[in-house]
DNA sequence: CGGCGCCTCGCTATATCTGGGGAGTTGGAA
DNA sequence: TTCCAACTCCCCAGATATAGCGAGGCGCCG
């Protein structure tokens, strides 16, 4: 196949994710790449804040099942590595070590997860975040170079995938995303580096029984049920910066 | 100039982002790469929610020095219209109603700002947020086939001028992150969504002390001063997933 | 085997936060 | 102008977190 003629194919799956009216259609669009990319697996994977996570993909069900059961969430290092990350990395630079990382790894190659991967983080407003996942079994320079012949396409792969994947699922966000005043800001800020109730209003030169209403105030825009909740969703949705 | 050769020609850009070293590399870059597309103007913007802003492109420097003098950052319908949106948007469907928007439009145009804009909202790790955008002064239709035509184009240097950016840009020394046990992580990420300590104990099955312990572990390795500060950088260090 | 890190549990007292009221000023938007 | 959002201040009682002391069992690694 010759290079024009997959750039033409790109266009045209761009396409049917921007026309893509249900969920469902990625799953067929993606098991297309899968095939057209001839690679083992090809994942789109929602990381949400609620807890809850959609993935469309062509992962062995039992994998995914078991992945939610145990919660490997929170463990997988290609989650967390992504999580700090804005570029596309390869799955051989995440940090493997640590035991919980190592069992995870041993229990994804048993449920057929190949040994290479390359994992793009995409970031939506509100701290929104989803990964869209390349991943097959060869050695490393046949992935090396399948990598840095796809990776652009894959960079707009994934950035398409989202966006649909967003469009679709408005309730995704369902706390309306009320912008914090600046008081409010200061306050949370202050709060993230560990400064006391009473150290922040000292730092703003306000009372402290003020400073309480910036606190609830926030609380209740950001749908907290108390400070620490506050801070750490204005600073997963980027209302703040630490 | 046929469609492969400026394929190429975008490899050899994105080639030259990902091997600057200065930032000072990419105004020439960006430069370039307005008169490769023959518009008036390309910025790239980083919008940092402290307040510290960095940018290159063609803008007047005039402009540039009046739109931070006068903090058109929290008017600036682009970045706040942005802010809220995944997807690259064009200017004309952003919302220019409100005094303060009409005066910056005004202002704008009369520092020689072109009437038709697009952007894209680039987002990276701990809220980092980035605008990258292009300008020009034409009509609707002619700009409609311009955004038509380069869109994936403009995305991809997007990503690859914030990849350079966010490389280059001092100060993102992560400090050596010690790892936290799974205990610790399942009770800050439950912290982390709202729970009390009370409701953390419970639903991890443990004494509300044993809870304690686990905290101030964390607080401990994290170099907090106390539990929301603890949670806070968890976060920020990407160690929880929220 | 002897450390070391992890997990588990106990007590007490003080400091801090939370939740329920109410009230006045300012400046920008409808 | 009228209204609303943001900012400022005040009281109080009860819930919650923090700080200090302690203890024992389990599993891993040199």
């Amino acid at each position: 196949m010759g290079f024009l003629e997959k750039v033409l194919q790109l266009d045209d799956v761009i396409g049917q994710l921007e026309c893509a009216e249900h969920l469902e259609e990625l799953q067929s669009v993606i098991e297309w790449l899968r095939d057209h990319y001839a690679v083992d697996d090809m994942v789109y994977h929602w990381v949400s804040s609620n807890g809850t996570q959609y993935g469309c993909g062509t992962y062995d069900p039992a994998w995914v099942q078991r992945y939610l059961e145990k919660g490997y969430l929170r463990i997988d290092p290609v989650v967390l590595g992504c999580y700090q990350r804005f570029h596309p990395v390869d799955w051989k630079r995440l940090d493997w070590s640590g035991k919980a990382a190592r069992a995870f790894l041993n229990d994804a190659v048993a449920h057929g997860v190949g040994n290479q991967g390359y994992s793009i983080p995409i970031r939506g407003p509100n701290g929104q975040f989803a990964l869209f996942t390349v991943s097959h079994s060869c050695d490393d320079a046949e992935w090396e170079s399948f990598t840095e012949i796809h990776r652009r396409d894959l960079i707009l792969l994934a950035h398409y995938f989202n966006q649909t994947a967003l469009k679709l699922e408005p309730g995704r966000t369902p706390e309306p995303t009320q912008p914090l005043s600046p008081r409010e800001v200061e306050t949370m800020t202050l709060l993230a580096v560990g400064y006391s109730r009473a150290q922040v209003a000292e730092t703003l030169s306000i009372s402290e029984h003020t400073l309480r209403v910036y606190i609830e105030s926030a609380r209740f825009k950001l749908g907290a049920m108390n400070t620490t909740h506050a801070v750490a969703r204005a600073i997963a949705r980027g209302q703040i910066v630490v």
